[in-house]
DNA sequence: CTTCATAATGAATAAATATTCGATTTTTCT
DNA sequence: AGAAAAATCGAATATTTATTCATTATGAAG
């Protein structure tokens, strides 16, 4: 049996490219291409996957895959303090956080004093961070997770 | 008992103006506002309505108006909420806005789950709204224009 | 005013989807 | 390595949503 990534992955360019209209449909191709699972299982990759049924204007109900899905880092301790996402945007990184939770979270991340992290500015649930020049988006990534992972002992 | 274009424009109403996660839920709504239905009835409405249940990305269910159904009408009502102006900057995008009304008019923003719209902050007068990449000027304008429209009405 | 057709609806039910629970595996921490 | 924490997952189940079926309302044509 093949691995949950690899499953996962599958889902999302099946839905992509196909015209699913249930779980039981997409199960069904997705055990003629090897992978074993339920619908339990399917039904929680969906909602990783932020997948849902929604109404084509014929009418007819189809699994679709959001514009934008959200490249996260998703480590447990994170995911704990509120962080749901973060993502780049031209040379700015925005974290969306529980609502209410992006001051606190920012100030943790301004306090650390990351070499890479010029500053940092909030909303109610949205941080916006202002890397130095000179960092790639993998090492603002890597400074981010470092920051939030030890902020939470 | 009210008739069946009242009701479905009500239902559309709802669902712009709150976060609904289940039929149930909008029934009672419906219900409180003297709406008389069954949930029978209310799956064929939102089956003609095309709104579905998505999830949002913080992985909570609501009930979507599609994008494509949305009502488009202009400025007039925009500039009552206070909006001065919306003006780009590199990627970014800035609002102004009458004295104290930019936190509010910001969480219109972030609350709307735009596909669009990365993340806002606010000052006082001030909103900077991140937009994902890979989206114009226009289409993030567009995005904006219909937010504010909605929650006006 | 009937008659026929169509739409609207609720009650009941079917179908589809989400979640709980318990067992197991994987990862993390020391 | 070994303990502790967390993630994964299936089976069963709960919940939610769509549809069927029967009934009543609405409307057009004779």
């Amino acid at each position: 049996m093949k691995n949950k990534t690899d499953r996962i992955k599958f889902i999302r360019q099946v839905c992509l490219e196909n015209n699913v209209s249930s779980q039981e449909e997409l199960l069904s191709i997705l055990k003629d291409n090897g992978f074993n699972l339920t619908q339990a299982t399917l039904s929680r990759d969906l909602k990783r996957l932020k997948i849902s049924k929604t109404l084509t204007p014929q009418g007819l109900y189809r699994y679709v895959v959001p514009l934008s899905t959200f490249p996260v880092s998703h480590t447990p301790e994170v995911r704990k303090m509120g962080v749901g996402s973060l993502e780049f945007s031209g040379h700015l990184a925005v974290i969306k956080t529980k609502s209410g939770y992006a001051g606190g979270i920012a100030s943790e991340i301004d306090s650390s004093a990351n070499s890479a992290i010029l500053g940092t500015v909030a909303g109610d649930d949205t941080i916006i961070i202002v890397p130095r020049e000179g960092f790639s988006r993998e090492e603002i990534t890597k400074a981010l997770t470092k920051i939030l992972e030890e902020s939470e002992h």
